[in-house]
DNA sequence: TTAGGGGAATCCTTGACTGAGATCCGCCAG
DNA sequence: CTGGCGGATCTCAGTCAAGGATTCCCCTAA
């Protein structure tokens, strides 16, 4: 343990890497703008010269990326031309691989969906098999939507965790065979023609929220994603963070409650054995919430008896109830492990298992983090849920790309090895 | 809990902004090299051609950051000439604020000590009279030191945590009377004249693990900080994690022992009440282990019996050897957390405290991270001892300087608002 | 003496910045 | 109703500064 990788070093930059990332800057700027902006407003708050403002307005023009929509002239002079960003500007394509149920979207600039489908994810241990079909899908999704294919910036996918983010494969994943270690991105490249981009659903979901989720994926936040698992995305100053092998938010083993039912790991309590929606099914089944006790197999189970016990909580069930309630506190304690770490002022809460949570989470979770905060003398903690819906996954999927082509990270300043 | 903070949008770059980053970039390169690098190393690992570097260098030996260091001729041709760093380039000044003795260092440029000392913080309740003594004592160590005061970048602060890093004030300090919010950063600016930087003591020791710690120090790691508290630093990607109140780092209270003592949060088991120096001197005592049963008031009390502690388990003491072993387990845990939700392939211990514990803590910790890793099929997770020593809080408050003066933050590139 | 590599001088390209001019609209007088 | 005036917005040329490409000079080993 004493030799230390030599990681690539930070690396210069040039000219045209400056021009690229200031055109970058003032698209993100007329995307987060609620109605557009004017060429004299970008100025002001990109801090760019007017000129400049200009010359690459009329690059985005070009490329279609913007479209001048209206004037707006309030007193005497030239009225300001409104920039808008233009939907059909550009699309990509995102595939959510989830044990239960593949998703597929065909996101256009803005972030709305314009294609939509959902298959069963075929439980075969031939991913060959698996793959060419996910290939067949978004090339019927793609002629379905009419969009013109020189617009298809990529295709992203999430996939659960842990993920090789180098070789662009999953690892172990739980619930689908054979899938350990296959060549996913570049197996989906080759049969699509696509460039792909492949993350963790947690960090799709994050940058989900980045780029479609409005006001509440600005500046530094904690996606926690509730879903078949419980993980969570960061993101800080804008970047999200994917750590060494894109694996950050693999919060399944904090600790959360110290009387806990044990875990795998050989603890107690952990997030992983205590408030996924798995246990909590089989928590209500024990206490006879839940009429059907069949056994819990398979992803779509879960989900349906999961939204039951919610619908029962929601309906005053106070034994189902409880059952919530106990994990909306210890759901509200790893958030806060996290959120101290970092020391972010928002949480923001989504996954496909957030619709049925969410009214009692928002009642009952903004308190319990800001008691927990260890910064909460200096700023309050926001908690929010997110607007992106039951596909975060594959909308996140999709927005992988867009952030990959459009977004203005410091990393593509760099001049790359 | 629905307005949304908007933070300032990212900002767009211009050429002058590019030419200091590109010479930042070049003096981290030449920084992070032993013993000096030739032109052409440097354009390579840049990827800046040849003339660049060279007109940067001549940027560089004007300021005199670097120097010319002889030549390596191995084969035909014109033999390189080395570029090295010139300690004497430039010098900043740390103090560390603890409860117990706050510490003073000037460091040249590459990290070195050039001057240093250590008085007990006065307990008084009088901020004013304690800031105008440690103006006093700065101006002593810097005219001890003979450097040129012009070479002097500026002075960091490192504090305990909470701060308010927008106000440069500590926030309701333990053990600290009187100083809630009061103006540190902006009084000490006063009294020296010299431009002040003020972060938590964990995130000073994460800079000075950048900038002084070798190999160990670059890319991403977590700084695990064994002070009277435990605490780390974030570091990703070479830059910082601060927060956005300048809080990262509080992992007080993540549980790691689910059968541990009862922590002031309501809970059981969080680092802040199962592994921290002072509990486990308390536990010593109760064991019988230390023979002195005097109370456990301030830090220097902790810190003497603790270093008997750690003596007792090296001399083979088994009870003594039990509490640290377990300490380690509890520790190693918390590191996990942190590392798992972060994906940070290194972590690095280190801290007034590191040097009792380094030996036993080195054969325990790194199996027990790596079978907590969530990534462990993926990566490995190295396991290091800084090579900075006990004075890391003042040396990383120092650092804090250089960092923000000569390291290629991306930061430094957008335009201010 | 020759070969080969390092470093500097020169010119080119490119992107942002500066200032003058064109454009557009509301206002107001005739 | 019409046309000139003023002000704000936007664009056109010129300048500046930084990195890139080419060429040349210098140095050392063989």
């Amino acid at each position: 343990m004493t030799e230390i990788r030599q990681p690539t070093p930070r690396r210069g930059t040039n000219l045209p890497r400056m021009g690229d990332f200031n055109l970058t800057v003032i698209l993100d700027a007329v995307r987060r703008s609620s109605g557009g902006l004017s060429r004299v407003e970008l100025a002001q708050i990109v801090g760019l010269s007017p000129q400049t403002i200009s010359n690459i307005s009329r690059r985005l023009l070009d490329q279609s990326l913007i479209v001048e929509a209206g004037k707006e002239g309030s007193g005497p002079g030239k009225p300001r031309t409104i920039l808008r960003l233009n939907p059909a500007g550009m699309y990509a394509v995102g595939v959510h691989l989830d044990p239960a149920v593949t998703t597929f979207v065909v996101l256009d600039l803005v972030g709305a969906v314009v294609q939509h489908s959902r298959v069963k994810t075929p439980d075969s241990g031939n991913p060959e098999a698996v793959i060419a079909a996910i290939a067949a899908e978004i090339e019927k999704l793609v002629e379905a939507s009419g969009v013109d294919r020189e617009k298809i910036a990529g295709l992203g996918i999430a996939a659960p965790g842990p993920i090789d983010h180098d070789n662009g494969a999953v690892v172990e994943p739980p619930l689908l065979d054979g899938w350990d270690r296959v060549l996913l991105r570049d197996a989906l490249a080759d049969a699509t023609g696509l460039s792909v981009l492949m993350d963790k659903d947690v960090t799709s979901a994050a940058v989900a929220e980045t780029w479609a989720g409005g006001p509440s994926g600005a500046g530094s936040f904690v996606f926690m994603y509730m879903g078949t698992g419980i993980g969570c995305g960061i993101v800080l100053n804008d970047e999200v963070v994917r750590g060494t092998s894109g694996n950050a938010g693999e919060i399944g083993h904090i600790i959360v409650d110290p009387d806990g039912p044990p875990c795998d790991c050989g603890l107690r309590g952990c997030v992983k054995s205590s408030c996924i929606p798995q246990v909590l099914v089989a928590e209500a089944q024990a206490a006879g919430i839940l009429s059907d006790e069949g056994p819990l197999t398979g992803g779509s189970v879960v989900q349906e008896r999961f939204a039951q016990l919610c619908e029962a909580a929601d309906a005053g069930n106070s034994a189902a109830m409880a059952i919530i309630d106990k994990s909306a506190v210890l759901v509200a304690r790893a958030a806060s492990v996290v959120a101290n770490t970092l020391d972010v002022d928002r949480v923001v809460f989504g996954g496909p298992f957030w619709g049925s949570l969410s009214r009692r989470y928002l009642e009952l979770v903004p308190d319990l983090i800001q008691q927990n905060s260890d910064a909460g003398n200096i700023h309050a903690i926001e908690v929010v849920g997110t607007g992106v819906g039951e596909d975060v996954g594959a909308i996140g999927a999709a927005c992988l790309v867009l952030e990959h082509t459009l977004a203005p990270r410091a990393q593509r300043l760099l001049l790359e090895g």
